[in-house]
RNA sequence: UGACCCAUGGUGUAAUGGUAACACUACUGAUUUUGGUUCAGUCAUUUAAGGUUCGAAUCCUUAUGGGUCAACCA
């Protein structure tokens, strides 16, 4: 567990910056804003930000970004709380940029003072139409140069109400020729005569993003800001305000925000999936969100692992689901119950077991945890085997059931295929089999090495489920980066339905927190939509399979 | 015709002027009462050109490629 592992870029800082003596310890936070749902991306931000301060002396804070009450709920905050939580950490404290309000003003009102920031009646057109262009240096507005005593009585009205919405913005007075377009005098605080989640109706100016974030932490001495690489152009900004104000200098750092195959990361996008209807809602199990692949069966383990394993760097990455899909089936392996469920069946009768016996089989529960015990399993005459695991001509490669051929039924007996009964059509309807009464599992004496070994349930003793079998949500590994729309790349088969599956009795006791392996088919959990009459299991991920791949390839 | 950020196998991340490594993927083989797991192995990497240096993935220059910036969004 102690083994060195090399330091990331910002854990280095960090570390340079307690060995120097810098800081004696470090304060981080995580900053959603309120008006969506957390998801995989963020978690990489949350494992960061809380991780650091689990690595060195410190604490990390979670605050709310609330500075834009037209957007922002409460749904959201509390998605969020309960998704950091999920995922296995806590916060210092849980605080709210609206909590700085009045404090922001009173920022305001220093600036002003010091000649640094303006009224401007200007409106949003002609704000834009001053600001130039990335090559072209911007103009002065013409409310430029109001006396400080104007612009105090200014502010102060608009924080009133005394104006409508858009006629006036407060605007730092900084440098309209800058290359950087942030520093073009930016907009500090609108008037948005609007209801906010947290502060109700008191205010009607709220401060823009850059006039809240970088005082915000401030005010909380965070030592670390940590964001993505497109708010680099911000540190700039972030900068001038702490050293005009002459506040704590908290400092930002950037890292690269990660993108995954076959999904999309963005808020805007993830909404239009849940409006359009291409996904159920926030928290279907295809939806890349956190409350997604809860629903889904992905632990918080394999979610903080996987985190670990990419990384963090400066530079935008595309990253395999492959890998996100092998940090799951290895914890999965670790935990799931083993039980057997038969997908799409096929009825095979056992001829030489007498009419009306049965038996228990016993079964490990997990062979890869000693201690998740045994569970039985009713053994009968008439069983249900996958259709996949009979051929009528199999090829040489195949070591499942085959007429003649013998395989061994998990936990059970090694039976033989003796008979394919067809019905008029060519249908084949039943196998006929023998079984190996020596060949009991545990107690085989038969000295038969079969090479197959087949799941199977009792038809007498079977229970039914329902099963959503999830891939992919889109057909394509980059979807925003395809022509066209990227909806029209999503997977038509990225859900499928089974509503009649065949299960051992022992699923009977199934719980939603408990994880399964349906042995030979994938790992599930137990759905929300689970009612007394109806079971519902969601298809977390498939096991890796030799098998299917090769078949492929022949294909291709 | 600007400023800023970035560039290491298929993917992601290390190597902090001194033998380019780890994980995932892919491929072989062994084990296996899950074609799973486990184990052993194989393939494969410094964007380019100059420069500094005994020595460069690392420092410098230029080029190339990718990204970001012109919401009263965050």
């Amino acid at each position: 567990m102690s083994e060195e592992k090399s330091l990331n870029f910002l854990e280095e800082i960090i570390d340079e910056h307690l060995r120097e003596g810098k800081y004696k310890s470090i304060v981080t936070r995580f900053p959603p804003e309120p008006n969506g749902y957390l998801h995989i991306g963020h978690a990489t931000s949350i494992c960061l930000n809380f991780g650091l301060t689990k690595k060195f002396e410190g604490y990390t804070n979670l605050r709310f970004d609330d500075t834009n009450p037209v957007t922002e709920e409460t749904e959201y905050v509390d998605s969020i709380k309960e998704d950091i939580k999920w995922l296995g950490f806590e916060w210092k404290h849980e605080l709210y940029a609206s909590d700085y309000f009045d404090k922001l003003y009173e920022f305001a009102t220093i600036l002003i003072k010091k000649g640094l920031a303006y009224v401007d009646d200007s409106t949003s057109a002609e704000i834009a139409a001053m600001k130039g262009t990335p090559t072209e240096e911007g103009k002065n507005s013409v409310f430029r140069n109001r006396s400080i005593e104007e612009n105090l009585i200014l502010l102060e009205q608009m924080k009133n109400g005394d104006f409508p919405d858009g006629s006036r913005t407060l605007r730092a007075k900084i440098d309209m020729a800058s290359t950087n377009m942030l520093m073009r005098d930016p907009v500090m605080y609108r008037i948005k005569h609007a209801s906010h989640h947290r502060t109700g109706d008191k205010w009607c100016i709220y401060p823009m993003y850059d006039f809240a974030h970088g005082q915000s932490d401030s005010i909380e001495e965070v030592t670390h800001s940590i964001c993505t690489l497109e708010f680099v152009p911000h540190r700039e900004l972030y900068d001038w305000f702490i050293e005009k104000l002459e506040i704590y200098p908290s400092k930002q750092y950037e890292f690269a925000r990660r993108n995954m195959t076959y999904t999309v990361m963005s808020k805007r996008k993830l909404l239009q999936l849940v409006n359009e209807k291409h996904v159920e809602s926030w928290d279907d199990p295809r939806m890349p969100t956190i409350s997604g692949l809860r629903r889904r069966g992905y632990t918080p383990e394999s979610i903080r692992d996987f985190c670990e394993r990419v990384g963090i760097s400066k530079r935008e990455t595309l990253i395999e689901m492959g890998l996100l899909e092998f940090s799951v089936r290895e914890h999965l392996n670790k935990i799931a119950l083993r039980r057997m469920v038969v997908f799409d069946p096929l009825k095979i009768v056992i001829t030489n077991y007498p009419q009306g016996q049965s038996e228990n089989m016993v079964s490990d529960n997990n062979p890869e945890d000693e201690n998740s015990g045994t569970r039985e399993i009713p053994f009968s005459r008439e069983l249900y085997i996958e259709k996949d695991d009979f051929m009528e001509n199999p090829s040489k490669k195949y070591f499942r059931l085959a007429p003649g051929q013998m395989v061994r039924l998990k936990s059970a007996y090694i039976i033989k295929c003796e008979e394919v009964i067809k019905d008029s059509s060519g249908e084949i309807t039943e196998l006929h089999c023998s079984y190996l009464p020596e060949s009991k599992s545990g107690s085989d004496t038969t000295g038969i090495h079969v090479k197959g070994t087949l799941h199977w349930v009792s038809i007498p003793d079977a229970i039914s489920a329902e099963v959503r079998l999830y891939d992919r949500l889109f057909r394509v590994e980059d979807p925003s980066n395809e022509d066209g729309d990227f909806k029209d790349y999503v997977n038509p088969d990225s859900l499928k339905l089974v509503t009649t599956v065949y299960a051992e009795p022992a699923l009977k006791h199934a719980r939603f927190e408990d994880r399964y392996q349906f042995i030979r088919k994938g790992y599930f959990v137990l759905d929300k939509d689970t009612s007394p009459s109806r079971m519902v299991f969601n298809r977390t991920v498939t096991l890796k399979d030799n098998w299917a791949k090769e078949q492929k390839k022949k294909v291709d």
